[in-house]
DNA sequence: TGCGCGTATGTCAGATAGGACATATCAGGG
DNA sequence: CCCTGATATGTCCTATCTGACATACGCGCA
């Protein structure tokens, strides 16, 4: 497949977080915040909300939603949790984000109602 | 049992965030903060280590070690992720431990070889 | 009693996160 | 073309977090 052609060519294949030389544990943690952002983005527009209504619920801003679910460095995991809470996800939903493996947005996917 | 006759004593009886006045948002957080804090303590005496060996590896304290424990109000997430990865967890562990239901800590459990 | 080890608690200066605001981009109407 | 609503991006100022340190507590041991 590809990724042996790759990295017979020399490439060292991976994720973003390796290429930026983190390690393991760093890795790991990004990942998580990766999920829960694309999960606050899921539940919010499932849920039909606006950034900015999520922010007052949240007791926030906006821009900070936005950034939130663009996983900025600036925001936190704590922030993100109270963020999912607010679009009404439950400790499972969070558990779940957590260890579902995320995969390429399919057609199938978008067609299946998600994406607005 | 014992919690219908205080209730019908005149007492409320939940949770120790309902009794502080939190909102339901607002205790699920806390809640989970708690689970993540024994899930850490669980781990480290597990693994045999220290709260200075876990400092270490973390790039951190025993102070602060013992507060993510105590789930000092002054400990995040993000830090408790952080400690749970250093001491060996996976994705998979936390979310386990988000889920979880917690119960009081029986003496079948202390005998099991928790607790050192 | 004194000592060592592990843990708990309080404090504080420096680092980071978060709300607010301004501004930019983009898609639909009209 | 100009609105309007939704989202993105950058900056600022303050609030919160964090590592470090000092100190206290508890316990086994000699």
């Amino acid at each position: 497949m590809k990724r042996k052609r790759l990295e017979s060519g020399g490439w060292r294949v991976g994720s973003v977080a390796e290429f930026l030389g983190l390690s393991e544990d760093e890795a790991v943690f990004v990942e998580l915040k990766l999920a829960l952002s694309s999960e606050l983005r899921d539940r919010r527009q499932e849920q039909g909300l606006s950034q900015v209504e999520l922010a007052k619920r949240l007791g926030s801003s906006q821009s900070r939603v936005a950034k939130m679910e663009a996983s900025d460095p600036s925001v936190s995991v704590d922030l993100l949790i109270r963020g999912l809470l607010a679009a009404g996800a439950t400790k499972n939903d969070i558990a779940g984000a957590i260890v579902r493996r995320r995969r390429k947005r399919s057609a199938r996917g978008a067609a299946r109602g998600n994406f607005l």
